[in-house]
DNA sequence: GTCTATAAAAGGATAGAC
DNA sequence: GTCTATCCTTTTATAGAC
């Protein structure tokens, strides 16, 4: 099955805008991979950024299927699930020879002056995320010490991906972020109730 | 006492990187802020990506003078030391309503196929940054448990840093960064040696 | 070292036929 | 909805006089 146009514009410019960025990408170079044509692309978006936006909506909407749902699968756990999600951004680590960054956090940096709908939207892309840890969280919520606050613990998880991603693809080198994730699993630990061994 | 050329440039083009990014600050734009023109420049430094080093090497040169004196200015003790330069990046988001972007940060996810020189020298700006943390660990060792890796410790404070200015920076939200270094400063106490209380 | 003028290319966007 | 051709602006960089 062919995808229609407007799905191949999005797919080329989010491969595109991740690779180089926004402002490194030409509309030629959406074109070139898209095999589309300038009338066509102008005919679905008005302009550069509205592509921009379809692609942060892409982003968004695939969370479920394109991150989670591979990091998650045969885990049930839900601890293990925050834990299988970073590892899952180790692996994209690796297999881009630390060159990885994350997408959003990227664009998040890249784009200074932001248009408010594309900065809300980036937004959007984060909380989206950290709901997903927020509720592995709160499935957990009987293992931490009573009254930890899920949300900051969250926010948190992504603060933490986030620096050691951006840390990890500087000096091309995912020890940077193995160790970020370590000081972040002694800090989960310190939050749970302390178990007595049987 | 005005600064010659050279300097001219690499103070405005700091400071449009940091407001606009590398590639949305045209060489146009730099001239226009230094007061210098084209063949000036082009005197000074063979292309744009020469102006990026200098402003590169400008931040890490400074950042005695320019961050850690006026972030420990009239505090001693050394872990208090941390969190005053924590503190300092809480009074730029303040101060540019939260649209403050931590320049090495910014670039280092802006430029995506960085010349390994460039790459190079935002990894040295981390470092730097890293070491002057790591050093304010060392001196306060005997308060934290045996066998703490102060270096991984350091490290994880420019995570959390990074992390937290991208997401107040992503909501315009002081907030986000507060509830991470929070969390940073829990973290940290969980890693001191239990004090008997007197 | 500095000045003006300009080359040469790349980029976003549009026109109008089909 | 798609196609080709093209306009117009911005941008990096150079030329050559002073």
């Amino acid at each position: 099955m062919i995808k229609d146009t407007r799905a191949r514009i999005v797919d080329a410019a989010m491969e595109l805008f991740w690779l180089k960025g926004y402002n490194s990408t030409s509309i030629a170079d959406i074109l070139s991979r898209s095999q589309v044509n300038s009338g066509s692309l102008y005919h679905f978006f008005p302009g550069k950024q509205d592509v921009l936006l379809a692609v942060l909506d892409a982003y968004r909407d695939g969370i479920g299927e394109a991150l989670l749902k591979p990091a998650w699968a045969g885990i049930d756990d839900p601890l293990e699930r925050v834990f299988a999600l970073l590892r899952l951004y180790r692996g994209l680590i690796i297999d881009t020879e630390c060159e990885y960054g994350c997408p959003i956090g990227s664009l998040a940096l890249e784009l200074h002056e932001a248009d408010p709908i594309v900065r809300t939207k980036l937004a959007e892309n984060f909380t989206g995320w950290v709901n997903a840890v927020k509720a592995c969280l709160d499935s957990a919520a009987s293992r931490f010490a009573p009254g930890t606050d899920t949300q900051a613990l969250a926010e948190f998880v992504l603060t933490v991906m986030e620096g050691a991603v951006m840390q990890a693809r500087t000096y091309r080198d995912v020890a940077f972020f193995d160790r970020a994730i370590a000081q972040l699993a002694a800090h989960f630990d310190n939050l749970k109730v302390k178990e007595t061994v049987v």
